[in-house]
DNA sequence: GCGACAG
DNA sequence: ATCTTGTCGC
């Protein structure tokens, strides 16, 4: 698929919290989200050695499934390097990247998007899944598995169970129980989309496991993807 | 000044 | 995120 923004590599954390100050103006962190959901997407990066660097080698993974027999039906996968050392708040500069490349080789378009991170449940309002659905125009929502911003009591243990993530005085995400016994995750909306239709779908792509199936399938990818880029004898001794 | 801090 | 042994439980 085509990316409609292109990504724009800030010179310094400034730089960056400049870039969201302005791309959040586009975000529409609310809504029912698409009338017909039939393909949800997961994102997900591995990285090779010690994470955090700016350069750190890294792999990213989509994985399309189709809503509601939770089969793949199109995935694909970019291998690159980080252009931007992990801070807190500004995530999405670091993998942001590789993933956009990782979608324009995809060959078709999703419905929404689920991502590895937060939506709107960040310092600014804009997180990961904020930025990578204005890129793209595509509707996303954050799944973070710890908080990064926000405080909330401790949800039911029930599978659906949630309690509000409030920061600011905001409700910006749900602290939402996937299954019973295991710990919650965070979800939020990022784009075209509100926090109540994003709810659903992490729980109707979650039928087992505490993670959603996208999630997990483009983790396995992504890691498969790295380690064969490592064994590569691509890349020839520079002796 | 002392913690907190998506992946 | 990644580094890693054993251990508890279905």
């Amino acid at each position: 698929m085509r990316i409609l923004q292109p990504h724009t590599r800030p010179a310094d954390e400034a730089a960056a919290r400049r870039i969201q100050d302005e791309l959040r103006a586009r975000a529409e962190p609310f809504g029912p989200g698409p009338e017909r959901v039939r393909t949800i997407a997961g994102v997900d990066v591995a990285y090779a050695g010690a994470a955090g660097a700016a350069d750190d080698q890294l792999a990213a993974a989509i994985v399309v499934l189709d809503a509601f027999t939770l089969e793949v039906v199109d995935s694909a996968v970019a291998v690159g390097r980080a252009e931007f050392p992990y801070v807190p708040g500004l995530f999405a500069f670091r993998e942001l990247p590789t993933v956009l490349d990782a979608l324009e080789r995809l060959d078709t378009v999703p419905d929404l998007v689920l991502c590895d991170g937060h939506g709107v449940a960040h310092p600014r309002r804009f997180g990961l899944a904020c930025h990578l659905g204005v890129l793209t125009g595509l509707p996303t929502a954050g799944v973070g598995k710890t908080r990064l911003v926000g405080e909330h009591a401790e949800p039911g243990a029930a599978p659906g169970d949630g309690a509000d993530l409030v920061h600011e005085g905001e409700v910006v995400g749900r602290v939402l129980r996937t299954q019973r016994g295991v710990k919650p995750v965070y979800v939020s909306a990022g784009h075209r989309i509100g926090l109540d239709a994003a709810c659903r779908h992490v729980l109707a792509t979650a039928p087992r496991y505490r993670l959603p199936e996208t999630t997990r399938q483009a983790d396995a990818l992504c890691r498969q993807a790295l380690r064969e880029a490592g064994t590569e004898s691509g890349s020839p001794a520079l002796s």
